[in-house]
DNA sequence: TGAATTTGACCTTG
DNA sequence: CAAGGTCAAATTCA
């Protein structure tokens, strides 16, 4: 973790709020009924507790960009990243790790910003998204091709959100996909769009699809430093079948990589024991990717939910 | 027949 | 010039 005493000790103290009101939520929910975001339904209450974890996780948030704006200054002057801001290229590099030593570059054409948020995803490149491929191509050292897709209401409602997909090579039943862009489609469309997520704080998807309860929305695996959440089958196209030929994995599990925008709070998260439960544990989710990990956590209880970025 | 996908060409960057 | 990202015509699918 980089050396951000003040900004880090704040930032604990709120996350360590935020976990506590997370835990009381997490054990008055094991006593109900799976709660269905988005469907309006939160119990009196609950929408307290998912304020203040809100609240806390914002700031914290805030503490930790602010301490680190002077590293990425600081980065982006060592030259390596100058030039994907300046001309609207976002982050290929972070795209692979089969290419990331040699992938510097990755246009974003209509002027979004140069965020990417990076997700690790077993068995389904779902997400609750529609998204309509546009190319396919070979990456240069990588056994397995990379898969572009854009929003499919990129005309009707402008929305520039892309992603990227690529079959791990270490392991083939993991897709990682990089997102670019927010997705301006929703807000306006929800009425069109599908059921996109149920919170989960119980056991994984059952075989027939349907959500079951699990433990806590938050887990982190440990061993390398991936936080893993997993998610229900959705309504998105299933392109992944393109890659999948070799997946047996009905886990249909995200690892959202350690972010390079996070390292303290990935590393303080783990350090606090941020998740003590492991195994099993669920977490349905849109992957809306924009201006923060918790600006719209709201959504991910019945709004838009964004998560790590890249850059 | 319209929508989605495929795929080769083209563009930009290092 | 190589590599990666996007475009758009051709093709496929429902």
């Amino acid at each position: 973790m980089a050396s951000c005493a003040p900004a880090c000790d704040a930032a604990s103290e709120l996350v360590a709020r935020g976990r506590d009101s997370a835990a009381v939520l997490q054990a008055l929910l094991l006593g109900q009924q799976p709660v269905v975001a988005g469907a309006g339904a939160t119990p009196h209450g609950l929408q307290e507790l998912t304020d203040e974890i809100l609240r806390c996780c914002d700031r914290a948030l805030a503490a930790l960009r602010e301490s680190s704006t002077e590293e990425d200054a600081a980065a982006a002057a060592g030259g390596t990243r100058k030039r994907k801001t300046e001309r609207g290229y976002g982050p290929a590099a972070h795209a692979s790790p089969a290419t990331s030593s040699n992938s510097k570059r990755m246009r974003v054409r209509g002027g979004e910003g140069a965020r990417a948020t990076r997700v690790e995803k077993r068995s389904s490149m779902e997400d609750g998204f529609i998204w309509r491929k546009y190319g396919q191509k070979e990456i240069h050292g990588s056994m397995y091709p990379r898969l572009y897709y854009r929003c499919t209401y990129k005309d009707e409602h402008g929305c520039m959100a892309r992603r990227q997909v690529q079959q791990s090579e270490d392991d083939p039943s993991v897709f990682l996909i990089t997102y670019f862009g927010d997705h301006t489609c929703r807000r306006d469309d929800d009425d069109e769009r599908p059921a996109q997520f149920v919170i989960n704080f119980g056991s994984s998807t059952s075989d027939d699809g349907q959500p079951q309860q699990s433990g806590s929305p938050w887990s982190s695996c440990g061993d390398d430093g991936l936080v893993v959440v997993s998610k229900t089958p959705d309504l998105c196209n299933s392109p992944e079948e393109e890659l999948r030929s070799s997946t047996g994995n009905e886990s249909d599990e995200f690892i959202i990589e350690q972010s390079a925008s996070f390292p303290e709070l990935t590393s303080m998260m783990s350090s606090m024991e941020w998740d003590p439960l492991v195994d099993g544990n669920s977490l349905d989710w849109p992957f809306c990717e924009g201006e923060s990990l918790f600006d719209d956590i709201g959504e991910f209880m019945g709004h838009d939910f964004n998560y790590f970025d890249l850059l």
